[in-house]
DNA sequence: GAAATTTCCGAACATCATGTTCCGGATCGT
DNA sequence: ACGATCCGGAACATGATGTTCGGAAATTTC
């Protein structure tokens, strides 16, 4: 019980209709007829496995969640055991990950679609820092800050080079993100609204 | 001509009325009937004013970005007057600004709701750090990308304060703040995410 | 392989929010 | 006071969402 193959081909199919439509429009404008059609699949069958597409796209990233905790460790063990290489920054390898899938552009990109979206797969990274970041001292500066720190800054740099600067290239992107989170911005780049006592 | 007493007040009205329902619920499930018997306005005059609920929300942060560069203008010159004061950081102005309308606390936070507002708030605060913040000459980290993390910190810092962390103080939250754009965060919390060389 | 479940389809239906149209009456500027 | 403009309210078209149900098809189980 459990497993009729028959539940397992809708919803996979389901779930690639969806992640194959976000590929190509904003993810509030795709509509439920879209995916029955794009994943052949009748109205209710939709009903009976999903109650809404939100929930759909939620149980998607799930997928994602798993394919990117996979990735992850592998890239952090290839460090540890090979030193001095150059493959080995988990940071550059995901900016190098979207990369190879620019066609998600849509997806992240601003405005209405882009919200949902985004929120749930900040949802899935700042799991992966939790998850593999060690606990700090810091008083003024607690985990759930930086980790959430972390997360919009990695956000902030991948819109900036899908929105405004298309040509940039993933270790340039990255060297940005690291700079960033380790050194942040120069004073006199902030003021006056960041006045430096 | 132009100024028809009757359509400020229809406008008026409506922005308010919008404001006020956000300090409620989530703007996504505001519904266009709800807007128009908060101000008690008919539907064909909302659609002859403006063409949707988020056209509204548009107009309606038009006038926060009034207020808010006012605001940045004043405590700015405040600043320039009499230096060594502690009320001329302009940052920690916002946050204090922030915790005095702690009610639209459902608008920023996450889920459905927060997307469109946020996004919207994002421009209004670039828009407004783009008209202050001096051109920077490195090139590793452009104007751009630097007001955009700018922002996207402040909206971090923001929300864990708001749903992580409610008794922080604003001048805490702008500590936190200013700690992660000047200084970054120490390396030893970022491994192994982000490893330096 | 046949019986018994479980799932799928498809069409119809109810519901709800959006946006448009129209006109009598109210309100405004001058 | 008068002409121009705006407002209200109801009616309508549209389009998406989510539900229901009975027969057909696939799958598991034995």
């Amino acid at each position: 019980m459990g497993i009729d193959r028959r539940v397992v081909r809708t919803r996979t199919a389901l779930y690639e209709a969806l992640l194959s439509l976000i590929r190509r429009k904003h993810y509030e404008l795709i509509t439920v007829e879209e995916i029955l059609a794009e994943a052949n699949i009748g109205r209710s069958t939709f009903y009976a496995h999903f109650t809404s597409k939100d929930d759909l796209l939620k149980r998607s990233l799930e997928r994602l969640r798993d394919l990117l905790v996979t990735a992850k460790d592998r890239t952090i063990s290839a460090a540890l055991r090979q030193e001095g290489e150059q493959a080995w920054d988990p940071s550059r390898a995901l900016f190098e990950h979207v990369a190879e899938h620019a066609d998600i552009r849509s997806a992240l990109t601003g405005g209405r679609g882009g919200g949902i979206v985004r929120d749930a797969i900040d949802d899935v990274l700042a799991e992966v820092l939790r998850q593999s970041l060690p606990a700090t001292m810091d008083a003024t500066l607690p985990r759930d800050l930086v980790i959430r720190h972390m997360v919009s800054t990695f956000n902030a740099v991948l819109r900036w080079w899908l929105e405004v600067r298309p040509e940039t290239t993933p270790r340039e992107a990255d060297a940005a993100f690291r700079k960033l989170v380790l050194h942040g911005v120069p004073p006199e780049a902030c003021r006056p609204f960041i006045m430096t006592a």
